[in-house]
DNA sequence: CATCTCGCTGAAACCGGTTTCATGTAACCG
DNA sequence: CGGTTACATGAAACCGGTTTCAGCGAGATG
């Protein structure tokens, strides 16, 4: 590997030039630098990140706490995939890479709190699954820049990015009402999430809107997955009064839905509507297609991307960015 | 940030014998080491990752080379989450880390290739996202320890990890014979792709061991996503003779193919089995359930790290691994 | 002509670890 | 008791960048 004083050696110049020509370029004579690039270029000459880290504190990398554990709800939503890549295109074209770091409870030492401060990390992003892990609250307190998905979090200089589940609840509730529906039942996602609070306060609030009345018997409860799903539909199905369609807050548990309400027999959309949320590729894909609240999940990537690099540049946090959904519209909500 | 020098001088001793706690920790005096210890715990010492990595030019960070530009077939396919998780937990067990590489084209400075030399990575896995890139070979030539997922690869110090897809194959169509199946076409991954090939070879060595003529009709190409299996059923369905089984090469298809007979008036799996490649969620959530042959996500990204990590350790690179898949018989071939 | 400014560059300290080599001490051996 | 050995430690160089500060020459100014 060649180093910054053998490209300097070799143009007859000092190191601080050639590091100047990389990272200052305009205050370094025009003729100099174009023989330093041209010589770099030739014996491949790539500066070295650790030393660069050492000297500047800025790693250019920023860390993503994703807690993976089996063991807990949420780890493996579909849309994540998505959401990651969105993240890491949009880190890359701001010359950031994206240090995956391991969440072990088994292992404080290597916990990702302390690869940060290691690594000199410049930023955060994590992901919330439902981990109620003390220390995602103190590396908020911590003053590192810090993004979190789905979840609102204090901290100098911590934001948040998410859907917008109340309004995207909304928009699905007054579909099915618009669609001539009037006995709307839901299955929310668990209490004490972010998105399942906020799909069912979005319920609630268009149900009132619509003037429709709210019966306790029909919001049940779900966990995000099909079982689940599958279960709530069955307690809806019980009901003294029977709704006519059905906003479910997540698509797994609403194709758990379809599926309980195929076994009782009945008929989707002709004897309840199903509306879902997410917009996971299982949605276009079961039959009927299920109609679902579309969250962009690119888009909330690059959104957490663009509010990490803003803060790491030095911006104040910026407002927590909630982000529109859109409702596709399908088979399982369309006569 | 406490440095290894305040924390000698805490306890004094020199920066070295510090050093020589955490990482030669039987060299040192039992008393002096639980001084230090107890010392670096009440201060929160942690040891700088790129001072380390500058001074001994090992990171601790393994590369992923994963291409998800939207333009590229297979950027998507669902189960690499699962592999990217199984990867990244067997990384995090064994004290690395993975940082996730950009390929962006516009931007060759910033290439992987050059990331890799200059974060001082130990290691790269590369996930086949039938990307033709060369750079890929370059890495692979370039001596570090390299471990690429479905695709045979050639270099010094490379190994792959790839499912048992000529096996796999020939236990979908065995199964189907076993189900009373005479007349067994298949819809094959693109040719040129690694699991593309080997799964159609395991078609017709099991067609051949089982005694059944194969029929070039019945063997049509597909692009492993939906839309591709639901027209190359549609080109089975036209055959002369119809078949009464399809071993479709992956998962997505398999669904495509389902739709393509319903579409058709014909029953699954009365009139036409169907077994599918993966085992991707949506396997056991459509309707019929997809008998497919699944993959060991999670063993594939685990056995990638094991790898990985045996390499950077200095062994020679160890033999291709082929992982074994378990069939999951569900409705769709089974009456 | 002396002085000031401006543009450009170099010397050297510094970032925070690791590692080699030398040294001091205590134990062991004949 | 002299010599060897093992063990524990420290001094200092080193990894490869960045950055401060000072210096130099050329052109501008008084």
């Amino acid at each position: 590997m060649a180093t910054i004083r053998e490209l300097a050696r070799l143009c007859g110049v000092s190191p601080a030039t050639v590091s100047r020509v990389f990272n200052n370029p305009e205050v370094v004579n025009a003729r100099t630098r174009d023989e330093v690039l041209r010589a770099a270029q030739q014996i491949g000459y790539q500066p070295n990140a650790s030393a660069r880290t050492l000297a500047t504190k800025k790693s250019s990398m920023v860390g993503l706490v994703w807690d993976t554990d089996h063991r807990r709800p949420g780890w493996r939503h579909p849309y994540f995939q998505e959401i990651l890549i969105g993240l890491k295109t949009a880190l890359s074209g701001r010359g950031y890479h994206l240090l995956l770091l391991a969440t072990s409870e088994e292992k404080p030492e290597e916990s990702y709190v302390h690869a940060v401060r290691r690594h000199n990390l410049d930023g955060v992003v994590m992901i919330d699954s439902g981990n109620r892990d003390p220390s995602l609250g103190y590396l908020a307190e911590s003053g590192i820049a810090c993004v979190s998905l789905d979840r609102p979090l204090e901290g100098p200089r911590t934001t948040y990015v998410t859907s917008d589940n109340v309004g995207g609840a909304r928009q699905a509730v007054r579909h099915l009402y618009e669609q001539g529906r009037r006995s709307i039942a839901t299955i929310s996602g668990p209490a004490g999430t972010g998105p399942g609070t906020d799909r069912l306060r979005g319920y609630v609030e268009e149900l009132a809107a619509l003037g429709l009345s709210q019966r306790p018997e029909h919001v049940v409860e779900g966990d995000f997955y099909l079982s689940g799903g599958v279960a709530a539909m069955r307690r809806l199905l019980r009901a003294p009064e029977q709704p006519d369609a059905v906003f479910v807050a997540g698509d797994e548990m609403a194709v758990g839905a379809l599926r309980a309400i195929a076994e009782a027999g009945l008929k989707v959309p002709e004897d309840i509507a199903v509306v879902g949320f997410d917009d996971i590729e299982l949605a276009g894909l079961v039959i009927p297609g299920l109609t679902t609240v579309a969250q962009d999940k690119a888009g909330i990537g690059a959104a957490a991307a663009e509010a990490v690099v803003a803060m790491i540049n030095g911006a104040d946090a910026p407002p927590p960015q909630v982000l529109p959904t859109t409702l596709v519209v399908r088979g399982s909500s369309r006569l």
